[in-house]
DNA sequence: CTGAAAGCGCTTACAG
DNA sequence: CTGAAAGCGCTTACAG
C-alpha cells in the first residue's frame, strides 16, 4: 500500500524522509512555530515546561534549524569569513583550526577568502564577497588586518570584522593583539644576557604592521641595555626563506660578522642557516640565531631554532568567539602573549 | 523631505541603500521575476533581445542573487565543504587554493572542515555537517578519501562528493587520482639508475592508501630492475618527523648501512636527515635520501632534498571544478600526474 | 518564449 | 507568555 504523503498526526516519526522543519515541530508539540522560534532563538518569553517539552521533541525529532530559511528571514547568514593575504600555510591553517574550534556546535561556519592585497580592486572583492554571502562577520588575518581601507569599507556596509594585529588598531572589541613587541623584546633580553652586543637584524617589510613592532620591539629592549645596533647590522628582508638567504649574505659577509642575529620570521632565519652552512659558519658556536613562529620548521632544522611562539591557534579561537557574541556585549580588547621557546641555535659568543 | 520609500518607477537606481532583488530587476525590464529566474539559471527558455536587456540591467544596478534565497528554494546552498583529517599545513592550503581557483566567480564558497577519522562518530558528525549546511558538494581529501564508510554514508543521503586518493577507488566522475605508485616507481628508477643497490624504504602507515601505493610503486618498481629488499630494510613509519627520526636510527644503526633511503614523505626525510646530522653520515656522499610531497620544507633543509612533487593545488582544482559542473554532464575520471625534482640530496653511492 | 500563484523554512512586527 | 499574518528573495510546477 502506497505511503502516507502526509505526516500521520498521531505518532512521532523518529525517522523521516524529509527532514523535520519547524511546522513539523510546531504541529506536534502542540505550539505555535512563533513558540519553536522563540525556543531557537533563546528567548526568554518562552515557559519553561514548553521549552522543555519542545527542546525534548527536537531532539527526538532529530531537528535543527535550516540555516539557508534562517538566513533569508534574518538577513543575515550563518556564516565567520576568514580573509588573508598571504602568510605561511602553518599560520592559516591554525588560524583555522582556532576558529572552528569555537565554531564548533555554534550553527556558525568557516568560508575562507584568501586575496591579493596588492591587487587594486582587493577591497571590492572582499565587499563583494562579504555583502553577497550576507556573512555574519569577517576576521581579518595579518597583513589584510592592517589595512585601514578594507575596515574602512567593511565598516561603511555595516560588517562586523574583528582583526588580529601585531597592536591595538581599532575599538577594543574588534581587536585581537598579538603584541609583537613584546615577543622581539624577550628576544633581546635573551642574547643581551648570553653576553652578546654585537647583533645582527634581519626584519620582514617595513611597511608589515608585524615587522614594525617586532622591529622596534627588538631595538628598544637592546637600548634599554645599553646596546645600540648601527644601521649596517639591520637588513630588510620579505618574510621568505630566499630573501633570509640574501639578507643573512649581506650580513655575514663582512670582515667582521656580528655573533647573533635575529629574524623578523623562521623562515629568514632557515635562509641564515642555509648562508652559515655554505660558509661554513658554525651554529651556534660561531653564531647564534632566533626566529619568529616557531613553526614546524623550527623543529626540523639543525641545530634546532630557538624561536619566538605566537599561539595562533587561540588567536584564531578568539577571533571567531568575539565574532559570534551577541552584539550588545562588548567584549574588552583581547590580546595573546608570545612567547620565546629555547632550544639549541644560541650560546654565548665565543 | 522624506526620502523615497518606493524606489520611483521611472529611473534606474544606480546606487540603492538596499540592495536590488529580483523584484526591482523584473519591475525595472518591465518583465516577470520569473523570466529573470530564468536568466540568472542560464535558461535557454529566453528571447536573446530579452536576455541581454536584463542582463544589462543586472550589470548597471549592481545586482547579484541572493544565494541564501536561492538556496531556500532549490533546497541546496552554494557552499561546497572541504572535509579532511590531518594532513600537512602545505597540503591543505595548497588544496584550498586549488579548489577556490575553480570556485572563484562562480558563485560558489568553500566551507572547510577539519575531522578526527579516528574518532567513532566522525562519520556522523560529516553528516551533520553536510546535510545541515545543504551543501552543494563535498571534496574529500586524504585521508579521509580512503574510507569507504563515509563514501557510503553520503552516497546514502544522496550527497554529491569527490574523492582525492591514490588510485581510483569510486565511480570515475567522483574519483580525482594521484598516482602514488607512479611517482614512487620514478624514484626506485632513479636510485637504480645512479647505482644503489642495498636501499632502505621508511613507509607511511600501512593502512593509508598513499602508503600503500608508494610503498608498492617503489618495490615494483626496484624488482623489475632486479633489486630485491629484505624486509630488513623497510621499516614502517606515521609520516610525522618524530616517526622518521625513530625509523631512520633503526634503519641506519646497523654496522652495513644502505647507500640510499627513500621515505614516504619530506617530514619523514627530515628525520633521516635529522638522523644523519646527528650520527656524522654525510648526505648525500654517505647516503642518499628522496622525499615524497616537494614541501617547502624540500628546499629549506640542507642539502635541498630530491622529492617528488604532487600538483595539490591542480588537484584541488580538479575536484572543485567536477563538483560544480552539471550533474549531467559525467566527465571522464581526472587525474594529476606526480613528478620527481631533482635536487642535491642523491648521488652515485660512494 | 513568458507569467501568476504557491511555496521553500524561517523571522519580524503587531496583537492579545 | 503565546499566536496569526505577512514577508525575506528566490524557484518550482502549472498554464498559456
Amino acid at each position: 500500500m502506497p505511503a502516507a504523503k502526509k505526516t500521520p498526526k498521531a505518532t512521532v516519526p523518529v525517522e523521516m524522509k524529509r527532514p523535520a522543519t519547524i511546522n513539523d515541530i510546531a504541529r506536534l508539540a502542540g505550539v505555535s512555530k512563533k513558540t519553536v522560534s522563540r525556543i531557537i532563538n533563546h528567548s526568554p518569553l518562552v515557559r519553561q515546561d514548553t521549552r522543555e517539552k519542545v527542546e525534548t521533541l527536537m531532539r527526538e525529532v532529530g531537528y535543527s534549524p535550516d540555516p539557508l530559511a534562517r538566513g533569508l528571514a534574518f538577513r543575515r547568514s550563518f556564516l565567520i569569513g576568514m580573509v588573508y593575504d598571504n602568510p605561511t600555510a602553518q599560520f592559516i591553517v591554525n588560524m583555522q583550526y582556532g576558529a572552528l574550534d569555537s565554531l564548533r556546535g555554534s550553527g556558525f561556519e568557516l568560508v575562507v577568502h584568501p586575496c591579493d592585497s596588492r591587487s587594486p580592486d582587493y577591497v571590492d572583492g572582499v565587499r563583494r564577497f562579504v555583502q553577497q554571502q550576507k556573512l555574519h562577520g569577517v576576521m581579518l588575518v595579518p597583513r589584510v588586518s592592517e589595512d585601514p581601507a578594507l575596515a574602512a569599507m567593511l565598516d561603511s556596509i555595516g560588517m562586523r570584522y574583528v582583526r588580529i594585529a601585531a597592536v591595538s588598531m581599532d575599538r577594543p572589541e574588534r581587536m585581537v593583539v598579538t603584541h609583537d613587541h613584546d615577543g622581539a623584546a624577550e628576544v633581546a633580553d635573551y642574547l643581551q644576557s648570553l653576553g652578546h652586543r654585537d647583533i645582527g637584524l634581519i626584519t620582514g617589510p617595513r611597511d608589515y604592521r608585524s615587522s614594525i613592532e617586532r622591529t622596534g620591539g627588538f631595538l628598544s629592549a637592546l637600548q634599554k641595555r645599553g646596546i645600540e645596533l648601527p644601521k649596517s647590522r639591520i637588513v630588510e628582508a620579505g618574510y621568505t626563506f630566499e630573501s633570509g638567504v640574501a639578507a643573512a649574505e649581506k650580513l655575514l659577509s663582512g670582515k667582521k660578522r656580528p655573533t647573533a642575529v635575529f629574524c623578523g620570521n623562521d623562515e629568514m632565519a632557515a635562509g641564515v642557516y642555509r648562508v652559515a652552512m655554505r660558509e661554513g659558519i658554525s651554529v651556534p658556536r660561531e653564531l647564534s640565531v632566533v626566529g619568529y613562529d616557531d613553526s614546524p620548521l623550527a623543529t626540523r632544522l639543525w641545530p634546532p631554532l630557538t624561536s619566538v611562539r605566537r599561539d595562533t591557534r587561540d588567536t584564531g579561537r578568539i577571533a571567531a568567539a568575539m565574532l559570534i557574541q551577541p552584539e550588545d556585549d562588548l567584549r574588552p580588547l583581547a590580546s595573546v602573549r608570545p612567547h620565546l621557546i629555547l632550544r639549541d641555535s644560541c650560546q654565548p659568543p665565543g
